[in-house]
DNA sequence: CCAAGTTACGAGTCACGTAAGGATT
DNA sequence: AATCCTTACGTGACTCGTAACTTGG
C-alpha cells in the first residue's frame, strides 16, 4: 500500500471522479485508473463502483484509514521540518470560536503583541477538528480548542498533536427570555434531555459531547446550524428555534447584543460539566512565538 | 514521504544498524543506505548519526510518528482484506491477562465452544497495547484488554480498532498480610499515594492509570515488574517488595495459590474506581466466529 | 453519440544490486 | 585490519502520458 495510491483513492471517492481527481492532483485520468488498478489489484478487492463512482463497502472501510494515515503523513513532515526551519517572523493562531471569547486567551495575545511587537500574528476561526488538523499539518503553529468536559478531565485528542489545558468556564443553558426556565437560577441537564436542541458542531459544544457528559442517549438535536458564527446562533435561540449549551465567557458578549432582553442564560448545575479550552500544538522550538505563547497560557503562566 | 522509507528508517532506529535492517528487510545495505539518504534528502534533515547509528532530534521526532501510520497502514490492509477472507475456520482471541479472569470471559468463550463446535479457538496472552496492535493488524481476530476507568468511563483507545465495555469488577489493594492496612473493609487511594507500589505494567494497571483516575502525581513505582504472569506479580507483593491493585475478578485464584495467608486484599472505597474489560475488534463478518464471539459478550449477550 | 473509464504501448525515471570507495574503531 | 556506511554506475522495473478502445446513459 503505497501513500500516493492512498491519497489518489481518497480524492476519487470524495470527488466521485477519476476525471476530477486527475485534473485535482495533476495526473491523467489514464493515470488515475491505473492507480486505483494497481491499489485494486494490490489489495484483491474492489474499492470502487463505476459509473457512478462510489466506494464499495471494502472501499468504504478504506476510506476510513486513508484520511488519518494522510493526515499522520503531514503532521510528520510539519513536525520534522518545524524543528529545522526558521524559529518565528510569524505567528498563525488556530481558534475555535468560543476559544476566543476566554479571557486567558485574549490577555495571551496581548502579552504576547507586546513582549513580541514584531512578529506578524494571524488568527484563524475555524470548527474544533479544523483547527486540531491544522495545527497538526503545520498550517497553523498553535491551536486553542474548546470542548466539554467533566471537571478536570481532558478532551478527546482529535489529532496528532499535544495538548494541555488552559482555562475552564462554567457552562450556561441560553434560551429565550420566555422560556420556562428563563429565570432560574440554575438548572440540571437531566430536567432538558429532551428540550429542542440546535446542534451547533462547529460553534457550540456538539450534542455528543453533552450525550457523553451526561450519560445519556437524549440531546437529540432538533436544527441544524452549520458555521463559525456565535452570534448566528444565539440569534436562532433568541427567535426560539432551539437551545443550546454555551460558556460563561461568550455570554456578556453575546447577551448585549441581543435587540432587548429577550436572551435568559441559566447556569447549568449538575452534572458538574466545564467548558474547557486547550492548547494544541506539534513541536515548539524555545524562543518561536509559538513557545512564548504557550508559556503564556500555561498554567502558571 | 514514501511508506516504505519510512518502514526502513524505523527498522534502522530499532536496530541501530544498516546492514541488520538490510538483512531484516531483505534489501542490500547500499539499498538500505540510498533509502534513508532519499528521506533526509526529501525532508532537508539529518535522521540519523552514524556510528553509532543513533537517531537524531528529528528523527526521533519522526519516529514517534512512523510507529503509528506503519500500524494504521497495517491496519487498514488487515481491515479490508477480512472483508473479503473466508469467513471463519479458526479464531485467535488476544487477552490480557487479567481480562481472562472475569468471568463473563470464561463463560463466552465456553459458550462459543459449544455453538460452534468446529472452530479451532486459540487464545493469546500478552500486554495491553501488544493485543490491540495485534487485532489492528489482523493477527488477532478479536481481543479483550482490561484497563483501570471510573465507572462507565470508556478506557482510552490503543489502536486504530473498535472497542465496546463487556464486564466491570471491583478493584482491590493487594498487600502482604502483616501490612498495617490488611483485614481493613475498605481504602481509599489517596492514603496509600505514597506506598511503595510496583510497576507490572503489563499485567496490572499501570500506575499512570491510577494517577490519571485519582488525579494525583503520586503513585510512583518503586519497584518494576515486566512479563505478563499474574503470579508471580502477587508473590513479589506477598515478599514485601510493594502493592499492586487488582479486579476482584483474579483475587481467588491468586489468593489461594500463595502458601498460608500471606496476602491481604481490600476493596478501593473511594474514588470509585472499576477494572473494566473492553473488545477490540476490527471488521466483524456476519457469522464469522469472531462475530459471534462479540455478541455472546455483548451488555445483553 | 457523448462522457467517462479502461487498455495498450512507448519513454523516461527511479530504485535496486554490484562493486568500489572512505571512515572510524 | 575489519566493520560499516557511502558513492558510482548499470540494469531492470515501474509509472506516467498519449492514444486507441469500450461501455453506459
Amino acid at each position: 500500500v503505497d501513500t500516493h495510491l492512498l491519497r489518489t483513492f481518497a480524492t476519487v471517492a470524495k470527488l466521485g471522479s477519476f476525471s476530477a481527481a486527475a485534473a485535482e492532483l495533476g495526473y491523467t485520468q489514464a493515470a488515475v485508473s491505473q492507480q486505483i488498478a494497481s491499489l485494486e489489484n494490490d489489495l484483491k478487492v474492489t474499492l470502487l463502483n463505476r459509473r457512478p463512482v462510489t466506494p464499495t463497502e471494502a472501499g468504504a472501510r478504506l476510506l476510513e484509514h486513508a484520511g488519518p494515515i494522510l493526515l499522520r503523513l503531514d503532521a510528520a513532515r510539519a513536525d520534522v521540518t518545524r524543528m529545522t526551519s526558521a524559529p518565528s517572523a510569524s505567528l498563525t493562531v488556530g481558534l475555535t470560536p468560543l476559544a476566543g471569547g476566554f479571557p486567558a486567551v485574549a490577555l495571551a495575545l496581548a502579552a504576547l503583541r507586546r513582549q513580541m511587537p514584531r512578529v506578524d500574528i494571524s488568527v484563524w476561526v475555524g470548527a474544533r477538528a479544523d483547527v486540531a488538523i491544522a495545527v497538526a499539518r503545520g498550517d497553523a503553529d498553535i491551536g486553542l480548542v474548546d470542548g466539554l468536559s467533566a471537571p478536570g478531565d481532558s478532551l478527546p485528542l482529535l489529532a496528532p498533536a499535544s495538548a494541555a489545558g488552559v482555562a475552564e468556564a462554567e457552562v450556561f443553558l441560553v434560551l429565550p427570555a420566555g422560556h420556562p426556565l428563563a429565570g432560574r437560577t440554575g438548572v440540571r441537564l437531566a430536567n432538558v434531555v429532551d428540550a429542542r436542541w440546535i446542534e451547533a458542531a462547529d460553534v457550540a459544544p456538539p450534542l455528543s459531547d453533552v450525550r457523553r457528559v451526561a450519560r445519556t442517549d437524549g440531546f437529540r438535536a432538533s436544527f441544524l446550524y452549520r458555521g463559525t458564527d456565535t452570534l448566528s446562533l444565539i440569534n436562532l435561540v433568541a427567535a426560539g428555534q432551539g437551545l443550546t449549551l454555551l460558556p460563561a465567557t461568550t455570554l456578556p458578549a453575546t447577551m448585549n447584543s441581543v435587540a432587548g432582553s429577550e436572551l435568559s442564560a441559566v447556569p447549568v448545575t449538575e452534572p458538574r460539566v466545564l467548558c474547557r479550552v486547550e492548547l494544541v500544538h506539534g513541536v515548539l522550538r524555545a524562543g518561536s512565538a509559538a513557545a512564548v505563547l504557550a508559556g503564556l497560557l500555561s498554567p502558571r503562566g
